[in-house]
DNA sequence: ATTTACTATATCGGGTGACGATATAGCGAC
DNA sequence: GTCGCTATATCGTCACCCGATATAGTAAAT
């Protein structure tokens, strides 16, 4: 994590992170890797990535579909879509809740 | 934390929400408490937020003003509405891409 | 007056997860 | 055949979230 989306304690979070690459469509691991960086500027390492895959399949926000070549790709489920939706929408009202605030200040 | 902002591991930020809490003017953390459940509808237990605020103050995002009575205020620094600052439009922008990448899935 | 409820801060402990480091291995180029 | 890239996996440490619990002042109700 890091480097762009700045330094601080954990604001950044990498599921999420995921869960948004996965919208754009199907991925491996290592081409989220690589557009997260493109599109957010944040550098996920392999044992942040990796952990948070699994973690996100356990839940079911995720599927693991049959690996192709090297590749494991995963699949952003119905629910993954849901909760994700859900997420952005508060992030959104959050985000310009506390601008305003700012702007005010 | 959570309901409203709804079930998951931990997408939310404790720390951010009081950086926006403070946004709106020196509050004390009881305060911050019921403003950020009102203004959020997320509950921050005593555990997260005076762990959250002691952090904060040790990166110089926040201080703690002198006790009146017996609430501790706290005040954003400038440090800290530079970050907030940072943050949330950083939050503003994914959530409008991760959003998009939604829309046309 | 004492019980109840709310305001306010503080601490402890368990469990989860972020993240760097490291290992493994296939592939193409030079 | 070695170098660099693609690709996945695991381990260990440290941070920190968060529920539970403790403490205490205030103030209205009984």
């Amino acid at each position: 994590m890091n480097q762009g989306w700045s330094e601080l304690g954990r604001f950044a979070e990498p599921g999420l992170l995921i869960l948004v690459s996965l919208a754009d469509g199907d991925k491996h691991g290592y081409a989220m890797m690589a557009d997260i960086e493109q599109t957010c500027g944040v550098r996920v390492g392999p044992g942040t990535l990796y952990g948070a895959l699994a973690r996100l399949e356990m839940r079911g926000w995720i599927v693991s579909l049959p690996a192709e070549d090297r590749r494991r790709p995963y699949r952003l489920t119905g629910a993954g879509s849901a909760i994700l939706r859900e997420q952005l929408a508060g992030m959104k009202r959050l985000a310009a809740a506390g601008l305003e605030r700012l702007a005010t200040l």
